[in-house]
DNA sequence: CTGAAAGCGCTTACAG
DNA sequence: CTGAAAGCGCTTACAG
């Protein structure tokens, strides 16, 4: 037996429209009718179509969650673990759907086809763009309600949702010149990532401001992974620096293996700060002082933006940075 | 302008029929028909209403995925992350889409409505399943096609795709006795998920083939998480282990810090194996020696099998178990 | 507060 | 090989 709108109707001796309403909340339905139609709603276990509603209304009640996939060996960073989390959660919390797309290089043309002209989706939330990718300018282009996680520089009508990476890495690497420390190299995300950008920008902030000139030995550009920390760290011994702030932990992980295996004690000889503060980070050894960003929030807060978007298209572009916390453990000497 | 299969007809001088034909790779088109709507539909950027399609069809072409949220802080396993990347990439190669549920708790019972009854998903992927999870049985009473991945031991009809995980880690304690370590401890997953108790068993079988008796002191149960590991570790150590097989790579590291921390050496005084082969187990303090399992694998073959089951509804239930690869790093202290 | 009816954009027998 | 037409299951003005 097929269990639709209209069965539901004729088992509750109303019409299609009412059961409508009762599904979707219109204040406009008599109390006691309604009572009625729940009952047989559950009784029947009864769900709305998905297809059918969003063809009638044009919403879908789905958003996009789109990962860069050229990011690569990225994706298994806990950072985009926890992100999704946030993300799932809140589309739960808002009746909402999430659908993933790891963008394949050989697959982009047709999924941003699909993004955008397949009415698949409501809105966009796009995480750790590539400054120069092609997919925020075809969104703003196609007026798809879109939210990145990660600040967009040059767009001033894009929306974004994203830590304070240049105070997080700022206090960060005032803390090492406080401690003393003279020769604080840092190893920086790829420069054409934004969160790499300001992060370095944090870092070249907090020596100057102690009159301290950048010295290009003593910075390592590296791709937010283990290993990129590890041979980052490797070109940054010979110049012989006494503290270190890497811009993501797991740089930081790869880093503490390098010293390791050169025989420099952390933080003895050499102090050491990451920036993110995954689940393993106070395991490391020795723990690690780090950056911590409010990464799950972010993630929720993305879904709140893009709902509010697709709700009140043409509204005024909104741009939240979230506040880091610094959380202080052994790697970088103090306490 | 909305570009629809009625535009795209009446520009290339053809029914909508026809469109729709060529639109689905229908044979029955005229070549020179064909290229012709090929043609105004490229021009267009023209994408089919996948809401309409779905409708009328009642195929949706999104593949849902489940990941039990009750599992927790697990979700930042990298196996995770590489599952999904694999389940992702053969939805493309399919010309289907994912949709990601994280099980929380309090949605479940909408979770499951949602999956089941209104229409937004052709199959499910479920990614490890607890025991006793409710879904399961939910999903064979409604006859909708689905795919654990992970292997289900209780219900005969259902389909699953998994590791071997008991030759697997029965590979890893032969090595460690062959070694001539006598006391061979192991950290296992929760007894409640059928990945832990399969790669106990191989551990037991290890053993008895040796004619040694499971000695309960060198047995700890962990959940899969470094912090378990760490802890599990604490509990063997007073039994003087001299080798250890830990039922997955995050607990390997979470043993190698306990392990450090009580000051001793790997593998000189207790010989480490994992399991699962995760980026990091090669960079590691020392190397881990592990048990590779085919993780991307085991998503994109879920997803063909359950494609075919989506074509082939009713057709026989579909196991899958795939080989391991053991691995030979510093820790097991054999090369 | 309620219902009849049009319409969303496709697919799919059916007839030719 | 092609087209006319019914139908998928909803939402939403509109009228009352």
């Amino acid at each position: 037996m097929k269990i639709n709108l209209e069965e539901i109707a004729r088992r509750s001796g109303v019409s299609r429209s009412t059961v409508s309403r009762v599904v979707n909340d219109d204040p406009n339905v008599n109390a006691g009718t309604r009572e009625r139609v729940k009952t047989v709603i559950r009784q029947l276990n009864f769900q709305p179509n998905a297809a059918a509603r969003s063809l009638a209304s044009g919403r879908t009640r789905v958003l996009g969650l789109v990962i860069p996939q050229g990011v690569g060996a990225l994706f298994a960073d806990p950072y985009f673990a926890i992100l999704i989390q946030g993300i799932a959660s809140a589309c739960n919390a808002h009746d909402h759907s999430v659908m993933l797309w790891l963008a394949e290089p050989e697959y982009e043309r047709r999924m941003i086809r699909q993004l955008l002209h397949s009415g698949m989706i409501d809105g966009v939330i796009v995480s750790s763009m590539l400054l120069d990718d092609s997919l925020v300018p075809a969104l703003i282009d196609n007026q798809k309600p879109f939210v990145l996680v990660g600040r967009h520089p040059s767009k001033p009508e894009v929306n974004y949702v994203d830590s304070d990476n240049e105070n997080g890495a700022w206090a960060a690497v005032a803390h090492l010149l406080r401690l003393g420390r003279q020769r604080v190299a840092t190893i920086t995300g790829p420069s054409n990532m934004v969160a790499g950008a300001d992060r370095r920008a944090g870092f070249v902030r907090a020596l100057r401001e102690r009159g301290l000139a950048l010295d290009p030995d003593l910075l390592a550009e590296g791709d937010f992974t283990e290993a990129g920390g590890y041979l980052a760290m490797q070109r940054l011994l010979p110049h012989k620096p006494d503290a270190l702030f890497a811009a993501s932990d797991m740089m930081a992980q790869g880093a503490l293996r390098a010293l390791r295996e050169a025989g420099r004690r952390v933080p003895e000889d050499v102090a050491v700060v990451g920036f993110d503060d995954i689940p393993t980070a106070a395991r490391l050894e020795p723990p690690l002082t780090t950056v911590r960003q409010p990464i799950q929030r972010l993630g929720t807060t993305a879904v709140e933006l893009l709902i509010e978007l697709i709700d009140q298209p043409g509204s005024a572009p909104r741009r939240v940075l979230l506040a880091t916390e610094f959380v202080i453990r052994k790697s970088c000497g103090a306490n």
